[in-house]
DNA sequence: ACAATAAGTCAGAAAATTATGACTACTAAT
DNA sequence: ATTAGTAGTCATAATTTTCTGACTTATTGT
């Protein structure tokens, strides 16, 4: 028995790795944060109820990895770290505005 | 010591319930073939490799709560179920299209 | 040299998600 | 009444993700 229809596996669903990329239990809300002002480490995690060191570092790690935000070290007076929204960061905006428009 | 930064909490970031109703293993798979053609249970089961009958019936389930689904009973030949998109679910096809163009 | 601040890392524990295989429910045809 | 086909459910197991708390690294100011 066969049938005709398509067999797709994990990996040919092209919005699948993005949406991935999005959808740890944080990184929606480090987007959105990122969108307002550059982010530091320390305030994120007192902003971001609930959340912990690791899993916000892993996700900023992975969202800098895939260039949707840039680490840049600033040397002052105590020497702190800004994550920026990148322009293909930013890029993500329309695609989160739409998907407010449908709450 | 106090900081004037916003503080959210896991429910109030509007695009993260949506991208959770997406982001299921299997969900995204799943409305991508809803967008072609009606969706059988044990066409889907074949279709997409690697997943399994209670993750999709799950998943089915929760698309179906939202109102992305409609579950339709076929009353015929071998009686069986069809799932289609419904408006609500068609109103997400810009977001992916617009999801896969970031690739 | 020593303390203070920021930004982490690491190993192990806990929680959430997904997978497996046996079993059930409904309908239609024989 | 029995069988066959479709669409599931259920309890449990395996896997993946997230959390916790102790520890590390780097820089600046005293």
């Amino acid at each position: 028995m066969t049938t005709n229809k398509e067999i797709v596996d994990n990996e040919t669903c092209p919005a699948q790795a993005l949406l991935k990329l999005l959808s740890g239990k944080w990184k929606p809300e480090i987007f959105r944060l990122a969108v307002e002002a550059p982010l530091r480490f320390s305030s994120l995690l007192h902003q971001i109820e609930g959340s912990n060191k690791q899993t916000l570092a892993v996700a900023l790690r992975e969202l800098e990895e895939v260039s949707f935000l840039e680490r840049i070290v600033i040397k002052q007076k105590p020497l702190h770290i800004e994550y920026h929204l990148t322009e293909k960061g930013k890029s993500l905006i329309p695609v989160f505005k739409q998907l407010e428009s449908l709450g």
